[in-house]
RNA sequence: GACUUCGUAGCUCAGUUGGAUAGAGCGACUGCCUCCUAAGCAGUAGGUCGAGAGUUCGACUCUCUCCGGGGUCACCA
C-alpha cells in the first residue's frame, strides 16, 4: 500500500545519509494491532550492531527522521524493543476512497509482473471421460491464479494440454469399441483394463444410432473409429463443463498435433545436442539423474513408442519456443514424483528455477452427508464436476476450493456446500457486497446522491476508527495481491474478503448511513462502502464468484 | 525403505523474505431486529503452535533428530 511505500523511501533516505545498506531483514509492514498505529518498522533493532548504539536510541532519531520526511504522517512512535510505529492521518487515509473511485476494476492492480510473459497450464485431464470434482479444484485455483496474475502485471495465456495420443486414448478406443459391439450382440472378450463408466456404453449408443452399419466394421477400423469420435465427444464434454463452472482456457493443445508435427524430434535434438540422452536396452534415455533426479528416464521405449515424458518434454520446449518465460503447471498432487524430472529437462533446455512452476493440487475428498464417496474414471464411479455445479452452484464450489492451500488435502461436503450458512463463507462475503448494493438503492430511492469521485470535501464524515479500518484495510488489498500472486496461493484472497466482509458488517450494524443524521456524514458513509463493496468486488472476480446486488 | 508434504482452539483452517499479547469461521454458551437486507452484529469459553534440541535481541516461521497422518516412487499417463 501507499503508506508501505512512503515510510520505505523515507527510511531508505535515512539509510543513504547514513551510508548504509538496507538490511535483508529489515521490514516495512501493517501493524497488527491499531494500537501500534498503522506501519511498523523493525530498522532500528536492525541497527544496532552496524552501529553499535541502542536499537531504542536509533529508532527515537529514525522516528524523528519518518515524521519530517513522510507525508500524511500524523504520528510516529518508538516501541517495544525498538519498532517505529507510524500512524497516519485521516486524510490521508481517505484518499482510498477516492483510489477506488477513479479505479474502479483496476483497484489494486500491481506492475510487478512487468508483463512477464507466463503460461499456466491447468487442468489437462485425459479426454476419457467427464471431469470430476478434484479436477475442479485443479480448474478453480489454475483459473483464479491466471486471473491474479493478471491484476498483478503479468501477460497470462491459460491452456489446456489434451493427452490424446497415449496409451489411455487408445484404451478409450478400445473401450466403446468393446461397448458398442456388446450392444449389437458380438460379444467379444473383455478387455483387460477399459473404462466402464455409464458415459461409454451411451457414446457406444449414440454412434450406433448415427450409423448402424459401424458393427460391421474391422477391429482396427472399429477401434479408431470410436476412439476418434469419444474423444471428440468428451472433449466437448469437458469444455461445457468448465464453461458451467466459470473456467477459461485460451488454447486448447493437442499432443497428437504434437507428435504428427515433429516436435517431439525437434526437443530430441535439443537434449541430445545438450549431452544429456543416450541409447540403452534398445530405449532412448534421459540423463535427468545428473539434474537433480533419482534416475535416468525413458524417452522412447524399446517397443519403438514414446513414453508421456517425452511428449511432455516436447511441449515444454514447445512452450519456450513460443516465448514464454514462466511456465506454470497445475497438475494434481499424485503428480508430485514427477516433478524432479521435468525440472531437469527443463534445465536442460537451458532454462533455470525461476522459468518453471508447478502448482500441486492435493486430493479433494467428496463427501455427502459425511460419507466419503470414491472417484475413480476407471471404475466409473465418481460425482462429476457438473453434478456438483448443478448442486451447489460454480460459486459456492470455487470459493470453497479456493479457501484452502492448494497442497493440503480437503474434505469437500456437498451438503455443506449447499447451505447457506457460515460453513459457506461464500455467502458472507457476497452478502456483504450485495448489503452495499441495497443501500444504494435505498438511498437513490430517497434522492441521496453523492459524486462518482468523491472530493476531500465529501469525505469529511470519516471520522471513526471503524471508518479508519475499513480505509486501512482497502489499502492493502493490493499488497495481497502481490503475495498471491508472488507465492502462487490463491487462497490469500478468499482469507482477505473474509476479513474485509468482517469489518462491513461490523460497520453497517454499527453505524448508520443514511439515518446519520447529518449529510456530509452519510454522503462520507455512502462513498466509503461504495469503496468496500468495489474491493469485494475485484477480489471475488479474481476468484471468478460473482458479486451479487440481490440476495 | 527413499523422496515429498502436512501436524496450530472441540471441528475446518489462516498465519511465506524470523517480530510486539498466536488469529478467523464453524460448533457451544449469553445478549441484539417498532430502526438502511438478522445469510448479520456484540460478547464469553476454548491453545504445551506434534515432541525435543539448536541458531539469535527475538522462532508457529529457519536447521537437526524423533513421533504421527497424506502422497509419490513404471520402458503408465
Amino acid at each position: 500500500m501507499q503508506a508501505f511505500d512512503s515510510v520505505r523511501s523515507a527510511l531508505s533516505g535515512f539509510l543513504q545519509e547514513k551510508g548504509l545498506e538496507w538490511p535483508a531483514k529489515a521490514v516495512v509492514e501493517a501493524a497488527k494491532d491499531p494500537k501500534h498505529g498503522d506501519v511498523a518498522t523493525n530498522l532500528a533493532m536492525l541497527l544496532a550492531k552496524p552501529l553499535h548504539r541502542a536499537p531504542r536510541d536509533i529508532a527515537a532519531e529514525l522516528a524523528a527522521w519518518i515524521r519530517d520526511h513522510t507525508d500524511g504522517v500524523e504520528n510516529v512512535e518508538v516501541a517495544g524493543p525498538g519498532f517505529c510505529n507510524v500512524t497516519f492521518s485521516q486524510v490521508f487515509w481517505r484518499r482510498v476512497v477516492q483510489q477506488v473511485e477513479k479505479e474502479g476494476a483496476a483497484f489494486g492492480s500491481s506492475t510487478i509482473g512487468g508483463g512477464r510473459k507466463t503460461l499456466v497450464e491447468y487442468v489437462s485431464a485425459n479426454p476419457t471421460g467427464p471431469l470430476h470434482v478434484g479436477h475442479g479444484r485443479g480448474a478453480a485455483a489454475g483459473d483464479s491464479l491466471a486471473r491474479i496474475l493478471r491484476r498483478a502485471g503479468y501477460d497470462v495465456t491459460t491452456e489446456y494440454y489434451i493427452n490424446d495420443a497415449g496409451r489411455q486414448m487408445r484404451i478409450l478406443g478400445m473401450s466403446v469399441w468393446y461397448r458398442l459391439r456388446n450392444l449389437v450382440g458380438r460379444t467379444m472378450a473383455e478387455p483387460e483394463d477399459y473404462y466402464r463408466g455409464s458415459y461409454i456404453t451411451d457414446i457406444a449408443k449414440e454412434m450406433l444410432e448415427k450409423d448402424p452399419s459401424l458393427a460391421d466394421a474391422s477391429d482396427e477400423d472399429g477401434k479408431e473409429r470410436c476412439y476418434e469420435y469419444a474423444k471428440n465427444e468428451i472433449l466437448e464434454g469437458i469444455k461445457k463443463d468448465l464453461r458451467d463452472f466459470r473456467v477459461e482456457h485460451q488454447n486448447w493443445f493437442s499432443e497428437k498435433t504434437l507428435v504428427d508435427g515433429g516436435l517431439v524430434d525437434k526437443a530430441f535434438q535439443a537434449l541430445k545436442d545438450a549431452g544429456y540422452t543416450y541409447e540403452k536396452d534398445g530405449a532412448l534415455w534421459f540423463a535427468t539423474s545428473r539434474l537433480g533426479d533419482d534416475k535416468d528416464r525413458v524417452l522412447r521405449k524399446s517397443d519403438g513408442s514414446l513414453t508421456y515424458f517425452a511428449s511432455d518434454i516436447a511441449y515444454h520446449h514447445n512452450k519456450f519456443e513460443r516465448g514464454f518465460d514462466w511456465l506454470i503447471d497445475v497438475w494434481g498432487a499424485d503428480h508430485h514424483g514427477y516433478v524432479p524430472r521435468m525440472r531437469a529437462a527443463i534445465e536442460a533446455m537451458g532454462k533455470g528455477k525461476k522459468n518453471f512452476d508447478v502448482v500441486l493440487i492435493q486430493l479433494v475428498n467428496l463427501l455427502i452427508n459425511g460419507q466419503p464417496v470414491s472417484m475413480s474414471t476407471r471404475a466409473g464411479t465418481f460425482e462429476t464436476l457438473a453434478d456438483v455445479v448443478r448442486e451447489v452452484g460454480a460459486d459456492a464450489a470455487r470459493f470453497m476450493f479456493l479457501s484452502r492451500k492448494t497442497d493440503s488435502p480437503v474434505d469437500f461436503d456437498l451438503e455443506a456446500v449447499k447451505q447457506r450458512t457460515m460453513e459457506n463463507p461464500v455467502y458472507y462475503v457476497q452478502y456483504a457486497h450485495a448489503r452495499v448494493a441495497a443501500l444504494l438503492r435505498r438511498a437513490a430511492e430517497e434522492g441521496v446522491t453523492i459524486p462518482d469521485v468523491s472530493d476531500d470535501a465529501a469525505l469529511a464524515g470519516l471520522t471513526l476508527p471503524d471508518d479508519m479500518a475499513l480505509l486501512r484495510k482497502m489499502a492493502l488489498y493490493r499488497d495481497m495481491l502481490e503475495q498471491a500472486a508472488t507465492t502462487l496461493s490463491v487462497h490469500h484472497v478468499s482469507h482477505y474478503l473474509m476479513e474485509l466482509s468482517q469489518l462491513l458488517h461490523s460497520y453497517y450494524t454499527k453505524n448508520q448511513i443514511l439515518k446519520a443524521g447529518d449529510p456530509v456524514t452519510t454522503g462520507s458513509r455512502l462513498a466509503l462502502l461504495r469503496a468496500v463493496s468495489r474491493v469485494i468486488a475485484n477480489g471475488l472476480d479474481l476468484m471468478g464468484v460473482s458479486a451479487p446486488d440481490h440476495m
